[in-house]
DNA sequence: CGACCTTTTGATATTTATCAAGTAGCGTGG
DNA sequence: CCACGCTACTTGATAAATATCAAAAGGTCG
């Protein structure tokens, strides 16, 4: 489903946060051509092995990258929120090495990438910004990578659950403690690297810890603390400049 | 140990063989100011939470990028070679989110931060090569994400020996089909998720099965396109612009 | 030679996966 | 409104993969 042009003030807030944009930068990235897309869930934006021409800024909703090993076995890389660019490395690198696919129904910004690189070339600044936000990517990757490599199922699933707390609350979308979007056990399971089973009885456990409350696919925190001390969590692998308003007094960051 | 002024054509090299640069390009490459160091195997040249104002290039050995959990297990997240700048990203994340240590007798070339700005400010195709090249990074997490996630211990050994193989070939460092670095067990046991008596028992089980041949810390590959189907892997992660010498006849890219 | 690091092997324990049902909620069509 | 089908969750039993513990053997280098 295609709709006319949508603002792209997500992107804006999210680059603006961290180092302040000029008001020309600011118009050239509101001036970026793009079209707005509702998706469904199930609906994969970009096949690995795909030479995108565009790149898709997530307004509203859950995306992920994933890649389905020899094995038959979907590994999730990463969930993509509101403001991320999740195939902006496209811009650079020819070939997709995955692909993204949409968990929930969302809604993108399709911006093309020639207008990107012009936006880059004019405003180096921007590049830079952009740049940046791809380096916070790859260090969400190592992070994970530690979690699946090294870290026991308890603490992967709590880490995880800390993240997207944190990711949600700076872009003000936190209500109650309460994750804005469902995940289902098996998406967990594919990003931590655990079977769905063995998902659901480490839930139970949190469940049973009192650290966090969760009907179906809901998921709500009850105690943020100790959930990022069973988690092993340090927020600085998110290179947030802003303290997120759950960690205040917390003494992190 | 401190020396003097070394050339940096190890990383003209790696620039250029992805697109051909131009000769001002290339001057300024060489014209960074730089300062060649001499490292230690346990030498730490980053640690978490540092805030460099230089990065670092190889010019010869292998260092490894890595974080310790809270459980004081050692996460490799990725083992580097000549011509990689591991901690580039410095350049635009203020706090080094992983520490960066010397596995092998190294050197390096140490390269101020300002030396790196001024060249991106003047030739921003350079500083796309260089944003190009942390993405390669990221997509390497990605892969090893996968590995340790959803592969076998087999898989993820033979997946990171051929990765190896591959990116040491393409800088024409390998002879004989022989890994011209040594790696310990428990280093690739880290780095892949597994511990070392695990590591010990799947090399035996290479060897039994003829791929590879290792003595001590040294390894030759006896079938690669063996090695590459246990290790379910397939080098477009990569992301190279030339068919690796080894590669040539397999069909692959 | 002796210290130290790495590899190797055996025995055992733990974690997590797999297999197999069964339950609960939810939307749809009759 | 109810039956049906679908998806997600839950639980139990068992199996497989991998970790841990312990010890010894092999290399390397001063």
């Amino acid at each position: 489903m295609t709709s006319s042009k949508r603002d792209l003030s997500p992107l804006v807030r999210k680059l603006g946060s961290e180092t302040p944009l000029s008001e020309e930068e600011v118009a050239a990235l509101m001036d970026l051509s793009s079209i707005v897309r509702e998706v469904s869930p199930g609906e994969i934006i970009v096949h690995e092995g795909d030479e995108p021409s565009q790149a898709c800024l997530i307004l509203d909703g859950l995306l992920c990258r994933y890649k389905i090993t020899g094995q038959g076995a979907r590994q999730i890389h990463s969930f993509h929120i509101a403001g991320d660019i999740p195939d902006l490395q496209s811009l650079l690198l020819a070939h997709m090495d995955h692909s993204i696919s949409v968990l929930r129904p969302s809604v993108l910004a399709i911006i093309p990438h020639h207008g990107l690189h012009q936006l880059i070339a004019a405003h180096p600044d921007v590049g830079r910004m952009l740049w940046r936000e791809t380096l916070v990517d790859g260090s969400i990757f190592r992070e994970w990578l530690s979690n699946v490599g090294h870290r026991s199922a308890l603490s992967r699933i709590a880490h995880v659950i800390c993240e997207l707390v944190i990711r949600f609350d700076v872009l003000g979308l936190l209500r109650d403690m309460t994750l804005p979007i469902r995940l289902t056990q098996s998406e967990i399971g594919d990003a931590q690297g655990l079977s769905l089973v063995h998902v659901n009885r480490v839930m139970k456990e949190l469940r049973e810890k009192h650290l966090i409350k969760s009907d179906g696919m809901h998921i709500q925190i009850l105690d943020l603390k100790g959930l990022m001390t069973i988690g092993d969590f340090d927020p600085a692998y998110l290179h947030l400049h802003t303290l997120p308003k759950v960690l205040c007094g917390t003494g992190t960051l």
